[in-house]
Parts: C-alpha cells; sequence; structure tokens
DNA sequence: CAGTTACGCTACGGGTCGTAGCGTAAGGAC
DNA sequence: GTCCTTACGCTACGACCCGTAGCGTAACTG
C-alpha cells in the first residue's frame, strides 16, 4: 500500500516486486513485536525482510509512514457482527477492538503515530484513510442496524446524523483505547457491558444496571 | 519533580540547583512547542535551560520521563467547576481539557508517552501518577457534587464505584483525546454539549437533544 | 535487440545518544 | 575559617541510526 503515484497503469521497465512489499510489512510488524516503535529502525526492517536499506526509502518516506501501512491491514480483522441487538454488537466489535489493541505490534505503535501525526499533515491524512476510515464504517453500519431494528430513531437531518456518528464513534474508540493504553486496565467481557449499558443509557441508568435492563439496550449480554 | 531518592533529607554537599529544575522543565515546553516530540532532543534542551546536557542526565533518565514531567505541570490548571448541574459540571471540564491538548506542548508530546509506556512499566506509572491522578480527582469530585445534588444515586458498594468512576473516566478523557488528536476536529462548545447530553442520556436519548432537555442533564448549557 | 525502471550493495557526512573524566562551585559539619 | 561531600560545566568519545549517492546488475517492455 506504498503512495505510488497514480500515473500509468503500465509502466516499462522493471516492476515493483509486490513480494517485497509483503516481506517488508511482515518484517515491520515482526521488528514491532520484538523492538517496539521507538527501537525499531529501517535498517532492522530492511535486514529482516531481507531486503536493501534503499529500497525502503524508494517505497515509503520514513518509519511513520511505514508503520501505519503495516499495521492498517490489521485493522480489517474488525467486524460488525450481527448479533440480534444493538447493545450486544457495541459491546463485541468493543472487544474486537480492544483485542486488536493488545497486540504487540498495535499496542506500541498507534499512540506514536498519532503523536507523529500532530506534525505532520500527510501522515494524519494517511492515517484517517488506512486506520480510522475502517473504525468508522463499524459505527456507520451498527447504526443502520439499529435504525432498521427500531432500535434507534431515523434521523432526518443527514448533517446531524455524521455528527452524531463522529461523536459516537470517539466515544466508542476514545474509551477502549484509553482504557486499554493509559489506564493500561483490562478491557474485558464485564467492562465491556458496562461500557455499553453506559453509552446506550447514559449515566443515570448505567448506575442501576440491573435495574434499566427491560428497557431497550441491555438485552442479552 | 525528578525522582529523587526519598532517602535522606538533609545531606551534605552541594545541594541540587532548584532553578536549574525549573529552567529546565521551561526548556522542554519551549523544545516540544518549537521542535515537536521526535525532533526533541537533550542537547538542545540543555542548551535552552543554560545547563550542561550531563546535568540532564543526573535528574531524569531520559526523554519520556523528562516530557513527563515538563508536561504533569499543565495539568494543575484542570479544575471542576461548581456551575450548578452534572451536565454543566461535565461540559465545562471537557472544554478546560481540550484547551490543555490543543496547546502545542501537550498535543505532540501526550499520546508519545502513552506510546513509550507500553513498554516501559517505570514510565506508566510516573505517567499514572503524574497525569492520569490528576485527571482522576475531577472525576471523583464530580460525581461527590452530583450526589450531593441528588442527580445521581449514591452507590453503596465501594467497590461497584471505584470502577463505575474509572468507566466515566475513560471515557470522557478517551473520548476528548481522540476527538482532539486521532479525529484531529476541534472540540468546540457544541461538541462538548452533545457528548455530555450523550454521556448522561445516553444514546437513545441523544438523538432528540431538544427533546429530552426537561429532565436532570441537560439544563443551563 | 535497446530502453527503462527496480534492486542490492557499499560508503559516506551528519546528527544524537549516553557516559567518562576532570577541574571547579556550593553547601554542611566541625 | 578548614575538611568533606555532592553538584555543576565542559570536553571528548565510541556507538548507533539517519538518509542519500553512486554503481553494477536484474527484470520487464516494445
Amino acid at each position: 500500500m506504498p503512495s505510488r503515484p497514480p500515473a500509468e497503469p503500465t509502466r516499462s521497465g522493471r516492476p515493483r516486486s509486490a513480494a517485497a512489499d509483503a516481506a517488508i510489512l511482515e518484517a515491520t510488524r515482526a521488528s514491532l513485536v520484538d523492538l517496539g516503535w521507538s527501537k525499531l529502525t529501517m535498517g532492522d526492517v530492511a535486514t529482516r525482510a531481507g531486503v536493501a536499506k534503499t529500497t525502503l526509502y524508494r517505497r515509503w518516506a520514513g518509519k511513520n509512514e511505514l508503520v501505519v501501512d503495516a499495521v492498517a491491514v490489521l485493522f480489517d480483522e474488525l467486524e460488525l457482527p450481527n448479533l440480534g441487538s444493538l447493545a450486544a454488537d457495541v459491546q463485541a466489535v468493543v472487544l474486537q477492538f480492544a483485542a486488536l489493541l493488545e497486540r504487540p505490534e498495535t499496542k506500541t505503535s498507534l499512540m506514536a503515530v498519532v503523536a507523529e501525526s500532530t506534525r505532520d499533515e500527510a501522515l494524519r491524512g494517511r492515517i484517517r484513510d488506512s486506520i480510522v476510515a475502517r473504525q468508522k464504517r463499524l459505527v456507520l453500519r451498527g447504526r443502520e442496524r439499529a435504525q432498521d431494528r427500531g432500535e434507534l430513531p431515523a434521523e432526518p437531518d443527514p448533517a446531524m446524523a455524521a455528527r452524531t456518528a463522529d461523536l459516537v464513534f470517539d466515544v466508542i474508540a476514545g474509551a477502549v483505547v484509553h482504557r486499554a493504553l493509559v489506564s493500561a486496565e483490562p478491557v474485558d467481557t464485564d467492562w465491556a457491558r458496562r461500557f455499553t449499558l453506559l453509552l446506550l443509557s447514559g449515566l443515570g441508568a448505567a448506575a442501576q444496571p440491573a435495574l434499566t435492563t427491560g428497557q431497550k439496550p441491555g438485552g442479552s449480554v
């Protein structure tokens, strides 16, 4: 997924090795696991991939871009199951996302590239396209299903609908990331259940968990 | 705030210069503003502070620890106002936190040190004590006030109360951080208002903002 | 075949790291 | 005041990584 210039589809000359691409990204993930973000070096990745260091620089501008691409594919694993209720769907996707954050490749690098992106507009765009977009789809699809089930009302204003989706996305992703990486405590089933209840029913209801289950959200969790 | 060994309160010999401490931390923040996290170097900080590089290493183990201490004091600015309702208090503290995250010193370094902490237990503890604890107090105090006002029920089980406070803390801090740094969109008054409504009343109520304002939360916002 | 592009390899200047060594400065104990 | 102890400034150093230039070779196109 390096940023090839979208120029001529058929160029003359020797084509780029797709095998090298795959080997480099795989080596990057392996190096992240062994060394972590801060001690990962381009030279090490090149050696692991069996590739010259110059080949890396011909495809990626640097460590940041390389790691984003190496980690992005992991987010393809995220899927929104159809478990019959909004609460169950939210809880399941929360646990999926948490499992992804538990992997050492993502754990050590996600926040690092986000930090770098605060001073690099191009990198921010790459993160948005490669990682954030993959997650946000889940929120949009989850809302669709909930509206089909009648759990959520239809939103007539599309602008407001988009803003609400963005809000919900930041709340879910932010809470899971903060729990897993900042508080550094486990995102287990119990936490996911309690978070889902809070998200759907609010703080007042979340304080009396057993009493408010009969309404809409807290069904078969 | 360097980690002095809590040994003898009165030691012989030349004492450490408190002025140097202050100058170093100030220089670190300035360097973060100018260079950002990744390009900040120990040598640059030493030069700005008018101090030898070795002096830095005598007090801090490295860049990570130094930056945590330099940024931690900024979190002392956070205060929980007493605006008369839980919703107003939450919204105000969200905007305060967002303003703090907008500062270039914190914006570029907070996520970076968190990322480092995933491979450094000692650093994680330092972050917890210096930064996270300062934020979490606000949640605990906010709940107290809300309970005094009758907006939240008293929680008999202290263990459950602590877990709920942790959950709420991760949701608030995580959402704001995610909005500001990952989505990279502004945390303005409108977003804070909508987030507060979602937190207090849940997803179902948040979809009809104007209709559910008469209950408890959305008072004078 | 020639033309074009990718690759591996080596080498390089430039920068940062973290530490060692030394002489000097600034306090406390007496 | 005179020791004693610790902190400071300074220089120098090896080690490491960065990112690039140069060159010969490999692979694919027409």
